[in-house]
DNA sequence: CCGTTAATGCAATGATGTATCATTCGGTAT
DNA sequence: ATACCGAATGATACATCATTGCATTAACGG
C-alpha cells in the first residue's frame, strides 16, 4: 500500500503543535512577541521605521513557523481585519522587512519565514525546510558560504550575492516518521 | 554621475559575444551540436526518449548561455516557427529534461539552463549566474553539498534536497568592468 | 490490427510579482 | 500657519510563472 494513510495521520499529530515538532510544547504568542522586540531593534539600528502595516506583516509571517507566500499572508490578513490588501502592499511591506533582516525569502518556495533565531547581521544562515511538518529551521551557513566563495574564486567568479537553501526531514518528523510507518505495519496488515 | 553610461558602454561591448565574455571567440553553433549529442545520450541512457518538441526546447535553452524563463522559450521557438505554443507544453519538455538532467533550474531566477560541461549524473554543480551579461556558468559544488549535509546532519535534519546558486560578476566581466569604469573616470571628467 | 501508454494540443485558471499613478502623512524650512 | 518634500500607502491594471483537466495523437508491444 502506498504511504498516504501514514502521511495523514502523522499529519493530525503535527496539526496538535503545528509548525513545532511532534511532543514540546511551544508558547506561540511570547515567541511572536520577542521577534517583533528584535524587530523593532532592528528597524530602528537601520534607521527605518516598523511601520503599522509592516508589523501587521511581520505578526503574520512571525506567527507561522512555516515559509508563508505573500498571498498566504494577504489571505490571513483579509480574514483578520475584513478587508483586503493590494498584493504590492504586502509585497512593499515584506521588502522593508527583508531589508531589515527580520524576515528571510526561500527561493525554492518563492515564500518568506521570520528568523526566530536571529543572527545580527554577522553570521550567514541556512534555511531548512521540513517537507512533512513545512517547519523551517536556520541552520549556521558560515562553511557552506565559505565553501561557495572559494569554488567561486577558483574560477573566477566575483560572487556577490548567494543562495543555499536544503529540503528534508526536520528533526522531529525525522525520528517520528519511521515509527508510525512501524506502527502502521503492525495495525494494518 | 551615477554609472549608467558605463554601464550601457559595457554592455554594447558583451553584445559583441553575447553569453561568452568579451576577447574569446565562441563557436556557438558547435557548442549547441555537442550539447545536443550529450543531451541524446543521456536520455538513451535513462530510457527516455528526445522527442522533437523536447529537442526544439533544449535548443532554445542551450542555444544561449544565459538562463531562459519558460516564456522566453515560448517567444523564440514562436518567432521560429510562427506558431505559439501554449506554455504547458514548454513546461512538460522542460521537465522531461530536467529528469534526464540535461538542463537544471535556476530556483533564484524561474530558469534554465543547459549543462554545457556535463556533469554525467555524479557530480554536484552549482550554477553561478553573472549579473552584467547573465551568464550562467557551473562549477563544482562537492564542498558546498557536503557543508551543507554536515550542517544539516548536526542538527539532525535529514537532508534530501539541496539548492546552491549564486549571483556575481564573472570572469570576463570582472575583469572588464573595472577597466571600463576606470576609463570612464578620464574620458568623462 | 488493437489496446495501452506516453506525448502533445488546447482552454482555462491559479499563483506570483510589478508598473504606474494618485493620495496621505510626518517632518521642516520659510 | 503654510508650503513643500520625501517616505509610505492605496488602487488599478498588468506582467510573469506554472498547473489542472480533458481531448487528441503518436508509439509500441501483443
Amino acid at each position: 500500500m502506498t504511504p498516504s494513510v501514514q502521511i495523514d495521520r502523522l499529519h493530525t499529530i503535527d496539526l496538535q503543535n503545528p509548525g513545532h515538532g511532534h511532543g514540546e510544547r511551544h508558547d506561540h504568542g511570547a515567541c511572536v512577541v520577542s521577534a517583533l522586540e528584535r524587530a523593532r531593534t532592528a528597524f530602528g539600528d537601520k534607521g527605518m521605521k516598523l511601520t503599522p502595516l509592516r508589523q501587521r506583516v511581520f505578526e503574520e509571517i512571525a506567527g507561522s513557523h512555516d515559509a508563508l507566500g505573500a498571498y498566504d499572508i494577504l489571505d490571513r490578513m483579509a480574514r483578520k481585519s475584513g478587508e483586503r490588501l493590494a498584493p504590492i502592499s504586502v509585497y512593499r511591506a515584506i521588502d522593508a522587512l527583508l531589508a531589515a533582516g527580520v524576515v528571510h525569502r526561500i527561493e525554492s518556495k518563492n515564500a518568506f519565514y521570520a528568523c526566530h533565531a536571529p543572527h545580527q547581521g554577522q553570521e550567514r544562515h541556512i534555511a531548512l525546510v521540513c517537507e512533512r511538518c513545512q517547519t523551517v529551521i536556520e541552520v549556521s551557513g558560515a562553511d557552506i558560504f565559505a565553501a561557495m566563495e572559494t569554488a567561486s574564486a577558483a574560477c573566477g567568479f566575483k560572487l556577490s550575492l548567494a543562495v543555499a537553501e536544503g529540503a528534508g526531514l526536520c528533526p522531529s518528523c525525522a525520528t517520528l516518521l519511521p515509527i508510525v510507518l512501524a506502527t502502521d505495519l503492525v495495525t494494518q496488515p
